[in-house]
DNA sequence: AAATGGTTTAACTAAACGGTTAATTTTAAT
DNA sequence: ATTAAAATTAACCGTTTAGTTAAACCATTT
């Protein structure tokens, strides 16, 4: 049984998604939720506070996410394999994640403070980490992350440029090509990792 | 000296490019062009229609950009250097377009097929000609495109994230951080690309 | 100097928006 | 069964929004 709040919460995540924080409309939500408006404001008292709820809910997934993998103790080739393959996963199971976040970080940067601290993220700890994990290597541990990410992430966020240009808006392809870049991603990153 | 129709495309690109189109307002633009909102009908129609001369303005130059250098004729290794940084300068010096352009086709998919048309850019070219050039290599051209503006953007699109955990909101450092990209990217490409 | 026609403005309109209110229904405790 | 609290709704409010209108401006032409 689905409370008459949670019910509030997924339709909104679902219409703020899709259309981000100035293009979602509160009658759309309550209509995708199947009642009233007023009662968003009943549970939630404004937009933005409906808003900051789906927003933190999506983002500390995210970033838990990331974080899960990364942080665990596994030999860093061998760690990288593991995160192309569950990130890219999970991105394709909410493919609206990706453009969502940074769309809205980029409309309200100070928001980024809020979900920090909110979701119990602390930045020094990634950095450090992170960094422990690597520092063997030569490789500079935020070009990498930042490269890892961008591999991953681009493809979903671009994916209507991209699809109309390499794949004649074929859908179907598409998603083939999301699958393949898994590999693609592993072995590119994994060539680079080599010491010669 | 600057006519009226230019100072409004002008200040409506940088309204739209910061607010993108759900976010930005038709007075803000007028405000921003020291006009009156009426002024901005008398040219422009409508929002829309003002929206789109925006748009295909940054796609068109966006996509030229891309392609000016991806068409030479130069060696695969030197012209993938020559892109990466022609394009992350370029992006330095317009940091808003990537996200804009990223929001808008995500929020309308179909304004791709109107403006691949309007600028002249034939999907088809790009497979084909991107084709040609690489295809002496086992790499899968469309990947390779996919992987280097992923690279290139990536960074840009997500500052404000990478900003605050790896750089403590230190704007000057991150500058710092997208200036040596460059090189980061340029030497992990050509690894990649090494017959070995 | 009167008329013309493109340009610009202030004032206005209608619709859409987020949010409120007051009343009604449902739920649960006594 | 009665009552209080919680949940839900319809109607409404004030504001904001894109877009319109009619008149004023201003340089050229007649």
């Amino acid at each position: 049984m689905t409370t008459t709040e949670q019910k509030i919460l997924e339709a909104a995540r679902q219409v703020f998604l899709k259309k981000g924080m100035d293009g979602a409309r509160m009658q759309e939500i309550a209509n995708e939720a199947g009642i009233n408006k007023a009662l968003l404001h009943y549970y939630y008292r404004s937009k933005d506070k409906l808003f900051e709820a789906v927003f933190n809910e999506i983002f500390t997934q995210f970033i838990t996410k990331i974080s899960l993998v990364l942080l665990s103790d596994a030999p860093v080739k061998e760690k990288m394999s593991l995160f192309v393959d569950s990130f890219i996963d999970k991105i394709a199971a909410n493919p609206f994640v990706p453009q969502f976040i940074i769309g809205e970080i980029n409309r309200d940067p100070a928001i980024i403070k809020k979900m920090m601290q909110k979701s119990g993220f602390n930045p020094d700890m990634f950095v450090s980490l992170f960094g422990t994990q690597f520092k063997n290597l030569h490789f500079d541990v935020r070009h990498f992350i930042v490269s890892l990410l961008g591999l991953c992430i681009f493809p979903f966020a671009a994916r209507p440029l991209i699809e109309n240009v390499y794949f004649n808006n074929n859908s179907e392809a598409y998603d083939v090509f999301l699958f393949e870049r898994k590999e693609y991603i592993k072995s590119m990153m994994l060539k680079f990792m080599e010491e010669e």
